[in-house]
DNA sequence: CGGGTGACTTTAC
DNA sequence: CGTAAAGCCACCC
């Protein structure tokens, strides 16, 4: 039928659909995801998003990271420097404390 | 409808 | 590399 014309109008929804879609030992960025989105400027919303997801969804969010591909989110988690730890655990490689987004960037887009 | 908030980003010093 | 300030848009009360 309709080709996801029914277009979830939840912000949040688009957002999860996104992060879900991440590649295992890959990272993106909240901007990034704002630009598929269509809001750039909104960056500031995908994090926001993550968090009213999170708790309640199973969502990779520490796959997210910021433009400078630090671990902004790490606060959020229970144990912060498990957030790390989970990204090298799949393979994502860090300079110092900052993920390598020269290599491990991932370029989101709408399923 | 208005004000406050925030897991961002950019520019400036 | 550090902090500071402004811009930005969606959600909550």
């Amino acid at each position: 039928m309709e080709v996801g014309a029914k277009r979830e109008s939840d912000f949040y929804t688009r957002v999860y659909k996104i992060v879900a879609n991440i590649p295992v030992g890959r990272v993106t960025t909240y901007g990034l995801i704002a630009q598929t989105l269509g809001m750039k400027s909104s960056a500031r919303m995908v994090g926001y998003a993550l968090n009213a997801g999170a708790g309640s969804l199973d969502f990779p969010f520490h796959r997210v990271v910021n433009r400078n591909g630090d671990l902004t989110g790490k606060r959020y988690f229970n144990t912060p420097f498990l957030m790390k730890e989970l990204l090298i655990s799949e393979g994502v490689g860090f300079i110092g404390d900052r993920v390598n987004l020269k290599l491990y960037l991932w370029n989101p887009e709408i399923k």
